[in-house]
DNA sequence: CGCAATGTAAAACGAACGTTTTACATTGCA
DNA sequence: TGCAATGTAAAACGTTCGTTTTACATTGCG
């Protein structure tokens, strides 16, 4: 593994488990297992390399939800759960400890949530057969709910929202 | 008003606003309109006016959503949001900013979350009927659904949320 | 009256912050 | 062979952090 993505992946961790602010690069460089100048070389500042964590966990939670229905959806939510842990959005996180006064990290937020909701748009007009933005957004509403109250409910919740959406999917067929 | 409400009124819009980490206190006593002294003695610590401002946020947010019905629960956070605005929830994110490591603040947010549970099953309980906890496990992922998802999608998700609330608790009955 | 309580203003504390620099070792390729 | 690139280790940069201290003003009450 390149020093870039080492970088990233040391970083991503200690962002989530105690927070962008909380983190500092003494930390960072320990865990990433290089000096600070390799560290500042490829990653920039602070911020960019949070943003580039940001990116990066973009990018591996839409390959986990490219899925065709809703209850594949909340499938994948529950495997992410297992596998990554509940601590809530590290998107949301991230913009609300900065303020959204970082420009890089407030930029990579947006994008992020902006896919997001099209992609469960998506899933929700192929599982319904057309385009329903108003249970897309409940949907939308489930999954955030999930991700959320896991961070104190544990798995039950994502369960719960996953039996919902069935439900909610159903009536809406009717 | 007295100093001690003056200064957490001023630090729970500041941290609110802009997370505990990236609050200082020289902003503090700014906001607040007193000498860091004066701080000190009212607040003991940053940590611990942080919890002080938990605990007042506890109390606000629990004598609103003071209601009968499930309906009333969506309607009450729909008067919360316009009222304080949406940055998510104010409890797991200064769990998230400490990593759960400031004692003061993790016992804080243990103590709503499960006052907040509490609170909806009682709901969940009267409008339905008779307990029903797998209505109420749904019911919690919808509200806190619609606090993060209104964050980057309005008010919009709150309605969502009470539209499928509303749904749920037909179907449950029938 | 006098003193205890409560406040302000501002300097100072050591520690930790993000970042840069200095000095040097290793390596891969022209 | 030699140089450019890439790495390490560690000190230093100036700033800001949370907190305490010093010195002084105001006020309310026995």
């Amino acid at each position: 593994m390149d020093m870039t993505s080492q970088l990233t992946a040391a970083a991503e961790r200690l962002f989530d488990r105690h927070g962008y602010m909380a983190t500092g690069m003494d930390r960072l460089t320990e865990a990433a297992g290089m000096s600070s100048r390799t560290l500042y070389k490829h990653a920039g500042s602070k911020a960019a390399l949070m943003a580039r964590v940001l990116t990066e966990r973009h990018r591996r939670f839409m390959a986990r939800i490219d899925v065709r229905t809703i209850d594949a959806l909340f499938a994948a939510l529950e495997d992410w759960v297992r596998v990554e842990g509940s601590r809530g959005c590290l998107f949301l996180r991230s913009r609300a400890e900065t303020g959204g006064d970082t420009p890089e990290i407030a930029e990579a937020v947006a994008l992020h949530k902006e896919a997001f909701h099209r992609r469960v748009s998506e899933v929700v007009a192929m599982d319904r057969g057309r385009e329903d933005l108003a249970l897309a957004e409940q949907v939308l509403v489930l999954v955030e709910g999930a991700t959320h109250a896991a961070v104190y409910r544990g798995a039950d919740a994502v369960s719960a929202a996953r039996a919902a959406a069935a439900v909610l999917l159903e009536r809406a067929r009717a």
